[in-house]
Formats: structure tokens, sequence, C-alpha cells
DNA sequence: TAAATAGTGTCTATGAGACATTATGTA
DNA sequence: TACATAATGTCTCATAGACACTATTTA
């Protein structure tokens, strides 16, 4: 036990050369028929006046007992000052942790990349440019174009390979919807993030079995339309 | 252009406090029949004397056309330094990021969790203590009796939920059995990772798809058993 | 020839994709 | 009533699970 302590104070960990570690955020909403990333516009160098994905340094603190923040707690964080919405409300989901040397031009940086699913009745809510910096919606699909700074281009990608792989076995679409939504609207969703439109029938087959899983109820009321008004429903609440 | 070189000597990211970065390598294999992870005991406090994942810290340069090492390459010269194993005969990938404050009880530490896959025929040319350190191969089921060291439970934890989900729809399996096998005993791989046995016929059925697919070749030679000797193959090499 | 295991075949249920058809509300 | 879109139904094909059966090699 002593020991310990004398092992504690000894420890020399902190004399090695350390990297900063920053969490971005690839936050993804509907706008418009498109699946879009909120993206800010870069103010400092490096990358100065391109595109920029979202984040922010890791709250880090210097005592064993007062480490500083969670990754996680910091992604809620980095979300709510860039978008004003309530954490508890969008989905966040680690997504993977980019850390090549060079990277960043100014020193080491490795950044733990998350991804946010902003219901698009909630995404006219974002204030564009939180702390007084111009971000916008951008059609994911224009974002290479764009030629984002560091490495963004590359963490994009991977969050749009990751919620293409969920998208049918888990309930994620559910957060690219508002709160109440017909089948038709759902489906449009599935086709705008895959790419490709989903059959109708197919797609009420799915969604049905969804239904007798539980996951969705039928909401009252019904869409103001032009013709045949299509029934609604909502997500049960609890998460995956 | 100016600018941006004395942007560059300004930036002041260094002055606030970092975290250290590790990376943890949830290395398996399969000895006995059984799904084996492989641990190191602990030398030092804390957790002095408890078993828990190998790892070590990213090399981090100072400089900013130096800022050392990949996350990548640390996974690999860890697995190397651990197993002396060639990083290029093992597959590895990166897990997920635990940096959960308080984690490591002397100071901020986020580690990269990376999970390797060992053929079985390679497990026993693991120098089991590389660096003097006591090391050995235990069976996945067994380790939450050991009580690990720090979160090392949950990142194992982590670590199987995502092989046994790989499993059937990439080719991981393939990395869990000698350069040659039969389809029993890849069969009894899966059956070993899942938990419960295969139905032989059903197997063999996925097997030939995998066959048809290219993904495996049949290899001379066969088996010397007891009774009637099953056919030989090999996996394709090129990776998924 | 017996034992053991490799290898084959079949029946059923489920889900995806393609596509035709019917139903219902609005203008 | 006409139009638009919601909603239903059908056919085919691929795959998974359960399980019965045949074939082949060794001792």
């Amino acid at each position: 036990m002593n020991d310990e302590k004398a092992f504690l104070t000894s420890y020399r960990a902190k004399d090695y050369p350390r990297p900063s570690v920053t969490v971005d955020l690839v936050i993804l909403t509907i706008v418009d028929a498109q699946l879009r990333v909120l993206l800010v516009k870069r103010r400092e160098h490096p990358f100065k006046g391109q595109w920029a994905l979202p984040g922010g340094f890791v709250r880090v603190g210097e005592s064993p007992i007062e480490q500083g923040e969670d990754l996680d707690d910091a992604a809620r964080r980095e979300l709510k000052e860039e978008t004003g919405l309530d954490p508890s409300r969008v989905y966040l989901e680690q997504l993977y942790t980019f850390g090549r040397a060079g990277r960043d031009p100014r020193l080491r940086v490795i950044t733990v990349a998350y991804y946010a699913l902003v219901r698009p009745d909630l995404a006219p809510f974002v204030k564009a440019g939180g702390d007084a910096t111009e971000a916008d919606w951008f059609d994911v699909a224009q974002v290479a174009r764009l030629g984002l700074a560091f490495d963004h281009q590359e963490i994009v990608e991977k969050a749009l390979e990751r919620i293409r792989g969920k998208l049918d076995y888990t309930n994620i679409a559910f957060d690219l919807v508002p709160a109440t939504f017909t089948i038709p609207e759902l489906r449009h969703v599935h086709g705008i993030v895959l790419g490709k439109p989903m059959d109708p029938g197919n797609f009420r087959r799915s969604f049905n079995r969804w239904l007798e899983e539980g996951r969705l109820e039928q909401a009252p009321g019904k869409r103001i339309t032009t013709s045949k008004p299509a029934a609604v429903y909502r997500f049960k609440r609890e998460r995956d």
C-alpha cells in the first residue's frame, strides 16, 4: 500500500509526449429530401476558410481524481455547443478513432469521431453558427467537392458506411424522421440514405413486421395531403 | 502565408492538459477447442498482480513534421512485442475507444482498443512473456472470474460482440483456423465462437457457397484420422 | 465388418425483390 | 368522377434451421 503510493507519485507517463485528443462530429439530418451533414467554416489556420466537421478538444484534468470529461460527454457537449440541441433528443454513437500522424499539420492530434442523427423537425432550430462561426447543412453527396479540412472527408464516408449498414437491422432510421411519420415518409428516408428508392410494397412489409415486434405504434391523426392521406405512426420510445 | 506561419508558432493547444493515449489489444485464438484471449500479468501498480490486456502507449512526436506513429502501427508494434508474431500474418482491426475519466486511477488515459485473430497453428509460437512479463491464453468464458485490470473486461466483451456479429458475413473465421482446414474443423470454430454447435449439413451448404464465390479453394492432401478423412481446403488469400 | 465421421438430400419457414392490383381520400 | 397515392397481394428466389439419410475410410 505504501508501495502503491510511492508508485503513484513516481509515475512518469506524463513525462512522455502526449497527443492532443479531440472529438469530431458527423451530424446528419434530412433536409429537402437530401441527407445532409453539418459543417463549419474554419476561421483559423490550418485549412482556414475550408469546411470542416464540428469538434473540439476533450477536456482533460490533471489530477488523478479530477481527470476531466468522458469521451461521450465531450461529444454531447460539442453537439450542444454546435447545434444548441438537447443531446438527449439526438442519437449519438462513437464511430471510429482517426490518429494518422500528420493528419493535423500543427501537432499530433488523435480524434475520436462520433456521428449524430438529428430529426429533421429539429434541424431548423440548429442555430447555424453557434459561437459566431459560419455553419451550414450540406448534401453528403456534395461534400467531396468542397474539399474538407484534415481527413474529414474520410470520416464522413465512414459515417455513411456505418449508418447504411445499420439502417435495416436497427432503429436508427427513426432518428431521421419527425416524431410522427407515415410509412411513405419513412420509406423515403430509407431511400435517401441508401441512395436508391425503396419498393412501396416490400417496404410496407418490413414496416408491418416492426409494428408486430412492437417497435412502432399507430398515432392519432392523419397527414394533410392532396390525395389519400397515409396513417401516422410513431416510434415506441425505448432505445435499442 | 506569413499569416499561417505566425499561427503555427503561436498555436497553444499544447498548453492545455492532454491525455495519455494507449492501444490495448484483445488477441484471440483457439486452443483446445476454446476461444482464448492473451492476457499479461501486471507487474506494477495499479492492479498489480492482476491480469490485463497487453497494450502500451502510442508513440507521439513533438514536432509538426515528426508526429510519431500511426494508431494502427502502434497496434501492430504492440502485437509484435507481445506475441513475437509477424503482424502481416494476423488479422487486426480497430475495435472501439475507451476514455472514461477515472478508468486509470493514476491519470487520464484514453485507450484505442484493437482486436487480433491469431491462427491456432501460430499460437504455440507466441512467446508467453515476451519482455519477461507473465502471459497466458485464457478461455474467454473464464476471464470474468479473473477480475481483469482497468475496464478490460468491458473491452473483451466488446470484442466478442464484434467478432460474433461479423462471423458469417466476413472472412474473419479463416483467421482462426490453420492455413489449411476441413469443413468440420471450420464448423467447430464457428461453433466455438458463437457458443453453440453448428449443424453439419447447413454449415456445409454455406461453405459450398463460399467455395462458389471463390473465397476458398480445395487444397491437396487429407487429414489423418481414425475414420473417414475430410477434404482439405484453404482460404484464397486476398483480404476482404 | 463395424464404428465413426464425411457428405447429401429434403422439408419448412422466413425474408427480399419485382411487380400487379385494389382501395380510399381529395380536388 | 378523375386523379393521386395509400395499401394489399402474388410470384419467385435465396437462405437458415431442423433433421433424415447415404457414402467412405479406418481399425
